[in-house]
DNA sequence: CTCCAAAGGTATGTCTACGAGCCATTGACG
DNA sequence: CGTCAATGGCTCGTAGACATACCTTTGGAG
C-alpha cells in the first residue's frame, strides 16, 4: 500500500458547506471578471439549476455578497442581481497554503492549456474571442489587470474545448489570485506581463503547440519567482 | 461577458450527495490499486476524519461496497474493513462522457506531471517509489495491470510534491479507465506500455523534464488512439 | 392604460447528513 | 486467563439543504 497516495485519494469529499460553496463560485465568477461590473449574474432560479444547488441556498449566497458590497438585486420583470464597480476587500488576509502545491498545479495546468489551445482548430469566434481578450487586458488600467489578465487566461483554456480543463484552470487562478492579491503590481511587471501575452496568442493562433507552451511557462515563471521572493 | 466561461464557473457545486461521493472515493482507492487486495480500509472513524463525513456516512458507503463483494468488514480489535480479490463488475456500463475532454486534461495533467516530476529534486524514498511501482507494472499480469498502471502513475503525480495535482491526476485516471475498461487489453499494447513506461521514469530519475514529458505524451497517445478508434 | 412575464422575496414540510454517544466483538499482551 | 484498547455496529436528536408553492414588484408589449 503506497502510504502517501492515501492522502490525495482520502482527502474530504466537499469543500465545505453548500452555502459556502456557492459563495465561492459567484466570488469567481466576479473576481475572475466572467461578469463584469454593471453586469447581471443569471437568475436565482437559472443559478440553482446551474449550481447544482436549491434557490433557498443561492439566495442566501447572494445575500452575504450584497452585506459586502459586491452585488446589488434589484426585483421586478428585467430586474435580477447586478455587480458593483467597486471591490471593497481585495483579500480577506487568508493563510497561504502550500505555494509549491499552487506554483506546480498552476503551471502544469496553463502551458497544458496553451499547448492544447495551439494544437486544437480553433473556430473563427473563438479566434475572435482570444484577440478580444488580449486586447482588452493590454489596454486595461493596473486596477482591473487582474480581472482582465484572468479573463485572457480562462479563454486559452476555454480554446481547447476541454470543460473539465477550464474549470481546473479556474480554480487554480483563484488560488494563486488569493497570493497574487498580497504582492505589489506595478506598472513594468504589467508591460511585460502584456508583451508575453501577446507571444502566447500569437503562438495559438498561429497553431506553434511548442511555442506557445513556452511561452506561457516563462510569463508564469515570472509571477512564480515574485511570489516565492515575497512571500519566503 | 463571456458565456462560454460560465459553463465552467457555474457548474454544479457537488458531484453528488455526501454518500455517493464517499462510495466513489473508496471505489477510487481500490480501482486505482492504493489499497490492494487483502489489505486493510483506514478504520471508519479514521475515513470519516479523513472524509470530512460522518462516520454513518462511511459506513453506508463500505455497506453498498460490502453489498457488491469489494470488501468484507470484521469486527474487534485488529478488525477492520478488508479489499477482496475479485473485482466482480468491471465496469456498470455508463455513459461515455465527452471524450475529448477527458483526453484533454488527461493528457495536460500527466504530461505536466511527468515534466514537473523530473524537474524536481527527488528523495531517495520517492526514487525507490518510482523504480518499485514500475517493477511491479512490469512484471503484473493482465489481470490486474490496470491497477498497477495506475499506481505507477500516481507515483509519478506524487513525485512532483503537489497534492492537489496528484489529486487531479487520480480523478482524471478515473474516468479515462472508465472508458478503457470498454475496451480489450492486449499483451503486445502491455508490452508496449511496459517499454514506455521504463522510458518515463528512467527520464524522471535523470532529471531530463522534456524526455520525460515527451515519453509521456506517447505513452498516453498510445492509448488515446485506442479509446478514439474503438469508441467512435 | 392594462396586462403579464420574469425577476426577487417568503414560507413550510421533508429528508439527508451530522455529531455524539453507547454497545458488541475481537485478539494481543501482561 | 483476564484485561483492555481498537475496531465495527447501532441509535437518536439536531441542523442544514432541499423541493415546492405562493406572494410582490417591475417595466415592456400590446
Amino acid at each position: 500500500m503506497v502510504e502517501h497516495a492515501q492522502e490525495a485519494l482520502f482527502r474530504p469529499v466537499r469543500a465545505g458547506n453548500a452555502f459556502e460553496e456557492t459563495v465561492e463560485r459567484l466570488m469567481q465568477s466576479i473576481r475572475l471578471g466572467v461578469v463584469a461590473p454593471g453586469e447581471r449574474l443569471p437568475s436565482e432560479r437559472e443559478l440553482a439549476t446551474r449550481l447544482g444547488v436549491s434557490r433557498v441556498t443561492v439566495r442566501e449566497a447572494i445575500r452575504s455578497l450584497q452585506e459586502n458590497d459586491y452585488v446589488e438585486s434589484r426585483r421586478g420583470r428585467y430586474g435580477g442581481t447586478f455587480v458593483n464597480e467597486v471591490i471593497p476587500k481585495p483579500a480577506p488576509g487568508k493563510e497561504f497554503g502550500d505555494l509549491h502545491d499552487v506554483l506546480t498545479l498552476r503551471a502544469v495546468l496553463e502551458t497544458g492549456a496553451a499547448e492544447a489551445a495551439a494544437g486544437g482548430s480553433l473556430g473563427p469566434a473563438e479566434r475572435r474571442g482570444l484577440r478580444a481578450r488580449l486586447e482588452e487586458a493590454s489596454t486595461s488600467s493596473l486596477a482591473e489587470y487582474r480581472r482582465k489578465d484572468s479573463r485572457l487566461h480562462l479563454a486559452i483554456a476555454e480554446a481547447t474545448g476541454s470543460a473539465s480543463l477550464t474549470a481546473a484552470v479556474a480554480e487554480s487562478r483563484m488560488r494563486a489570485n488569493e497570493l497574487l492579491d498580497h504582492i505589489p503590481l506595478l506598472e513594468p511587471n504589467l508591460a511585460h506581463s502584456n508583451a508575453q501575452h501577446e507571444r502566447i496568442i500569437t503562438s495559438i493562433l498561429d497553431g506553434d503547440p511548442a511555442t506557445a507552451r513556452q511561452a506561457m511557462a516563462e510569463h508564469l515563471d515570472g509571477t512564480a519567482s515574485l511570489l516565492r521572493g515575497f512571500l519566503v
